[in-house]
DNA sequence: CATGAATGAGAATTCATTCAT
DNA sequence: CATGAATGAATTCTCATTCAT
């Protein structure tokens, strides 16, 4: 059987939108959104300027793509993680999971970060597509922890968020050299004081109830 | 005695240098600093475009002089802050005393964020000038609770980072309008949620121990 | 007997090109010819954008193909037009024909017009192929009657583009909505102006000869 | 007296717009509107590229004030002229004026003449601001012949615009090579010509009333 | 020091044209 | 011949920075 010019050509044009969209993100996570310029795009990507235009309105438009492609990806891998039942042990996972999926995408999330500051689009749609899918199932895995009666009865939103606040900043601060006492944790033993500081609280036993 | 000509200058210098950056300050906070022209900055300012290069060397330098001054201001702020000695209440004025600066600040600081992803020497400057002062203190605070065996032994580093991130993650979920979950909660109740979580951890009871 | 393959080939040659050229034509009118992209007239005209390439050297030939076409036109129309002994006929028939001319070609004269006072090539092509044919008859026909002693002995050439100054500004107006005024007169009555202007002049008789 | 220094800045910067509007006509007329390039504009005017846009918002602008320009300067022309009585030294003032300002602007005007068929806007501010106000003058004087008994009673509106036409073709076709036989006559030929075929029609004289 | 006009490097985007399929 | 993706030269416009007054 002849294979179907049809889907030939639409494969074609994906796999060339994806060069362009990977050129895109190397040179963004070099150089940040602005100072990244189409040419150096373009060349990054093995294509001529005007091609990146043929795939993308304009170059805000190769911002908005990444975050579709980060958001499909982080969300793909978040589906197949089955919750454990025990919350140190769900806990530890997620946090393992980020952990993984921030030093593989945070070079790629970075210029797309520094973004939502100015523009409001970007942000929303970060949010929608990329936070809530990876955020909604976490907090779904704790709304059934609390009504299972395992865990205290606390808003999950506010506590996801909080979760992902605290592991975010720990993690930047452990990829990036700002501060050296960083260098003393390993990525396990932060991961192990975080779920510690969530499920325990800081409080000395005797001091609750 | 007359006035001393040369104390005056340098009051009159402060003054000016004074009043570009509160020109700076209000245009990149109200369209970014890519988007705020020097022209913008110069009229808001009540100078000359040119006068602007006076004081400072460059464009980006009114953005490093920014995180100076506001790094001034939250650690005048915090220093006037005398630690109670009940954890509880510790942490709901950090909290409280972090949202204040936010609303305040916030706007002003938004620019900044979005640059430190492009710019190492902005976010080195950031972290130290900015972070670590106000930062620095809780980690005294909660040391000293530890230490008094009102806490548990956890690393301060870790836990005020993860604090503060999960102040500031909530915080711009409240004051935006991403999740409209958080319209039902007021910011007294985000920090209560908080406080009870980063004490008494989000385990029941008889779970611990 | 079987159709002559090379005679077919031509006439398919011939029509894809027209079918070319009428979406160019269509495309051109609507957005002027610099603002006209040759993707929106291979759209227009059905065909991709490279077939273009196979008829005509560049997007500058469409323009001249179409003077062709034009001149063919109107000099088709004007050969069927037979002179009336009648001058007052005569001219009433021409300016009749004329307006009637440019309402239909108009907008497709239009973008060609434009381009004349850039391109002297094209310039010329128009005066040679469309302005001359058409002007020549009537040429002819004011000759013969000046030849006749029923008008006064000028120069037809000057007279003719009098006349065909005349009519254009006049018609113009008519046709857009420049001059509001021109909203109470009749096409007719234009006409009917024109030519008692033409032939009796605007001086009182008592004041002639 | 010092020189008032706003004044001073004033003239300078009323200078330097003459002077890149300057540099722009030159160019314009030369290569036509859309293929004079900005840096082409900068280079004849003698200023920087930037420069253009202090003083225009784009180049479009450029066109737009050379209307301006050239209807002040053809205003200011004809408010001298007083109109005489006879009717036939009036046209042929009239004719030798026109003609004098096309051989005078007529370069400048063309590329104008050019963009009005894509323009609208252009269309009408050309209209408005140059047509009208010299046409007007014309329309007047001819209302006031006819009124006076001297010419005969047809609308001035489409007398002034057939005129119009009738000047302008001639006279195109006589600065330009385009038909050779217009080398045969002089400028005064032609305008006599036209005022003897305005004033007296084509007729013979005892074809009349 | 203040001014703001002048500068010109630089950047995003468009589009006529080519050419491999 | 038809196609339309790829090309990259060309263009308008912006804006941080300089410097003569």
């Amino acid at each position: 059987m002849l294979p179907d010019p049809v889907d030939f050509k639409e494969q074609m044009a994906e796999a060339r939108r994806n060069q362009i969209l990977m050129g895109a993100a190397q040179v963004f996570s070099e150089k940040g959104f602005h100072k990244s310029t189409t040419k150096e795009i373009a060349k990054a990507a093995g294509v001529a300027e005007g091609t990146i235009y043929n795939y993308f309105d304009n170059k805000r438009d190769l911002l908005l793509a990444m975050i579709d492609l980060i958001g499909a990806q982080s969300l793909k891998r978040l589906i197949t993680t089955d919750p454990p039942d025990d919350p140190r042990q769900l806990l530890t996972n997620v946090m393992r999971d980020r952990f993984q999926l921030a030093q593989e995408w945070g070079p790629h999330m970075a210029p797309i970060f520094a973004e939502i500051f100015n523009d409001e689009e970007l942000r929303e749609m970060l949010y929608q597509q990329v936070f809530m899918p990876v955020i909604g199932h976490i907090e779904d895995h704790i709304q059934q922890l609390i009504d299972a009666g395992r865990l205290r009865p606390m808003d999950p939103v506010i506590v996801t968020r909080a979760m992902l606040g605290a592991i975010t900043v720990n993690l930047a601060l452990k990829l990036s050299n700002l501060d050296p006492r960083y260098e003393n944790f390993s990525i396990e033993s932060v991961i192990e004081q975080l779920v510690s500081l969530f499920l325990d609280g800081l409080l000395v036993d005797d001091a609750k109830g």
